[in-house]
DNA sequence: TCTGGGGTCCTAGGACCC
DNA sequence: TCTGGGGTCCTAGGACCC
C-alpha cells in the first residue's frame, strides 16, 4: 500500500502577507486578482463571513465596510518567493517532491515505512511555521486523490489538529467519515459532474466510492472511473517528481482601462509575447504556431461585443522574441476591427517542442543555430531576471510611461523578500 | 466604473485517405 | 437494386484544477 502525503498552505497568500504585517492577524483579509478585479484569498475570517471564492470586489462593498474587509492587490512576486521556501522545507521530508500548485505539494511516504505519519505531518507544520512563518495542513492517504480529502478533513475538522491519516481509521469509521463529506469536495468532481451525481442519488464520497466502475466510465467519463478508483485505493495518478515542459505557454491580461486603438492593443501584445518567450526559453522549447486573441467587456450587455481569436503556424519553429513579436502584432492587424472597447487581449505559443530538434525550412535562410540572436534573447533574459519584467523589451514594449492597459493595483505590499529596498525594518 | 490568469486531459465530430 | 467502413489527424469545446 502506497503512503501519499498532500501538504497545503491555509489562506497561502493571506498567510504569505501575514508573515510581514503582524497587525493583519485575526483581521479579515482578502488578496485581490490582477486589476483589483475579484478575490482570490481570503482569511479564516472572511470565509465566515460566505464570501466566495471569485467574488467580484466591486460586488462586496457593503459587507466589506460592515465587517472591516481589508483587501491587498496581488504581490505574486512575494508568493512566488515564500513557495519556494515552503516547497524547501517540505522537501527535506521526502526525495520523492511533487510540487503541485503554488501553495501544495505531494510527498510519496512509501519508502519510509518506520516513519509514522501523524508525528510526520506535526513535525512538518511546526517546522514550516518556524521556518517560513506560515500554517500548513497535513493530509495522508494510500492514492492521491485519498491524500488530498484527507487534507481536507484535516482542514475543515478540527479536532484533527491539521494533520489527517486516512490509515489511521478502520473500515466502518472510515466510511462513515466519507459519508459526511459531499461529492464535490473530492478531487476531479467540479459543479457540472456534482450537479449529474445528485441527480443520481450520488450524494457523498461513501456514495462516490461505492459505485461500480464501469457504470461510471459508461455515464460519465474514465476521468471520473479513475477518481472512483482511486478512492478505493487503487493508485492511478502517478505522482510526478519532475515537472514536464508545458505544452503550451499563455500569457494574457485584462486591461486597467479600456483600449481601443490598434497601437495602444499591440503595445500590450508586444509586452505579453515577450513574457511568453522568456518563460518559452527558461524551459528549453521552441514553438511551432502561435495564438493571439483580443476581447471586449462580456459583462456589458450595452457594448458591441467583438471576441475574435486566431492561430497561426509559424514557417519554422523559433524561440525568437523579435520574431515571434513581429508575427503576433501582424496578426494583430488582421483581426482589429476599430470602434471596440477592447477590456483584455492574450498571447499562446503552441506545438511547443525541445529546441534541440528544431528543423530548418527548406526556404529558410538563416543558419539553424542562429548564434547572434540566441546572445541577443540571453541578454534579454537576464535583464528581465535581474531588474526586472519589462526592462528590456522590442519595439519598447510598454515602458516608462503609465499606460491605459496597464494592471491596476492599488494596495500592493512591497516585494518584502525580493529587494534590498523593501526589506522588512526590525526596529529593537 | 469595477468580474483573474494559467494550465491539463478527454471527447466528439469533421476532413481526409484508402 | 445495391451507394462502405475503418483508420488517422486535427480542432473546438467541455470539464476540471489552483
Amino acid at each position: 500500500m502506497r503512503r501519499i502525503a498532500l501538504i497545503d498552505v491555509n489562506n497561502f497568500y493571506v498567510s504569505c502577507e501575514r508573515v510581514f504585517q503582524p497587525r493583519l492577524e485575526g483581521v479579515p483579509v482578502v488578496v485581490l486578482s490582477n486589476n483589483d478585479g475579484c478575490v482570490v484569498a481570503r482569511s479564516a475570517e472572511v470565509k465566515a463571513l460566505g464570501v466566495a471564492m471569485g467574488m467580484p470586489w466591486h460586488k462586496m462593498q457593503d459587507i466589506a465596510k460592515e465587517h472591516g474587509i481589508l483587501a491587498l492587490s496581488s504581490n505574486y512576486t512575494l508568493y512566488g518567493d515564500m513557495s519556494r521556501r515552503v516547497m524547501n522545507v517540505l522537501a527535506q521530508f521526502s526525495p520523492d517532491q511533487e510540487v503541485y500548485s503554488i501553495d501544495e505539494c505531494f510527498l510519496d511516504l512509501t519508502p519510509q515505512p518506520h516513519v509514522e505519519p501523524t508525528e510526520l505531518g506535526k513535525t512538518i507544520r511546526q517546522r514550516v511555521r518556524q521556518w517560513v512563518g506560515v500554517p500548513v495542513s497535513v493530509g495522508v492517504g494510500p492514492t492521491k486523490t485519498l491524500a488530498k480529502l484527507a487534507n481536507h478533513v484535516a482542514k475543515k475538522r478540527t479536532e484533527w489538529r491539521g494533520v489527517c491519516d486516512l490509515g489511521t481509521l478502520a473500515e466502518p469509521a472510515l466510511d462513515d467519515l466519507l459519508g459526511s463529506i459531499g461529492v464535490r469536495e473530492v478531487w476531479g468532481v467540479g459543479h457540472r459532474t456534482e450537479a449529474k451525481l445528485l441527480e443520481q442519488g450520488i450524494k457523498t464520497v461513501a456514495d462516490l466510492r461505492a459505485m461500480d466502475a464501469a457504470a461510471v466510465r459508461r455515464g460519465y467519463s474514465v476521468v471520473l472511473e479513475r477518481t472512483v478508483r482511486e478512492l478505493r485505493g487503487t493508485a492511478c495518478i502517478a505522482l510526478e517528481d519532475h515537472a514536464p515542459n508545458k505544452q503550451q505557454i499563455i500569457c494574457s491580461r485584462s486591461f486597467g482601462a479600456p483600449v481601443y486603438s490598434v497601437e495602444e492593443l499591440s503595445e500590450s501584445v508586444r509586452a505579453y509575447m515577450s513574457r511568453a518567450a522568456e518563460k518559452m526559453r527558461r524551459q528549453g522549447s521552441i514553438a511551432g504556431a502561435i495564438g493571439l486573441w483580443i476581447e471586449t467587456n462580456r459583462f456589458r450587455p450595452q457594448d458591441a461585443q467583438h471576441h475574435p481569436a486566431v492561430t497561426v503556424s509559424l514557417p519554422e519553429a523559433t524561440d525568437d522574441t523579435l520574431r515571434l513579436v513581429a508575427m503576433a502584432t501582424r496578426l494583430l492587424r488582421r483581426i482589429h476591427r476599430s470602434g471596440y472597447r477592447y477590456v483584455k487581449a492574450g498571447v499562446v505559443l503552441l506545438e511547443l517542442r525541445e529546441r534541440g530538434v528544431r528543423q530548418g525550412s527548406l526556404f529558410d535562410t538563416t543558419p539553424v543555430l542562429d548564434s547572434k540572436r540566441d546572445r541577443l534573447m540571453s541578454v534579454l533574459d537576464q535583464a528581465s531576471q535581474k531588474w526586472g519584467r519589462g526592462t528590456i523589451a522590442p519595439g519598447s514594449a510598454g515602458l516608462a510611461a503609465p499606460r491605459a492597459w496597464a494592471m491596476k493595483r492599488g494596495s500592493m505590499t512591497p516585494a518584502y523578500t525580493t529587494r534590498w529596498d523593501e526589506l522588512v525594518t526590525v526596529k529593537a
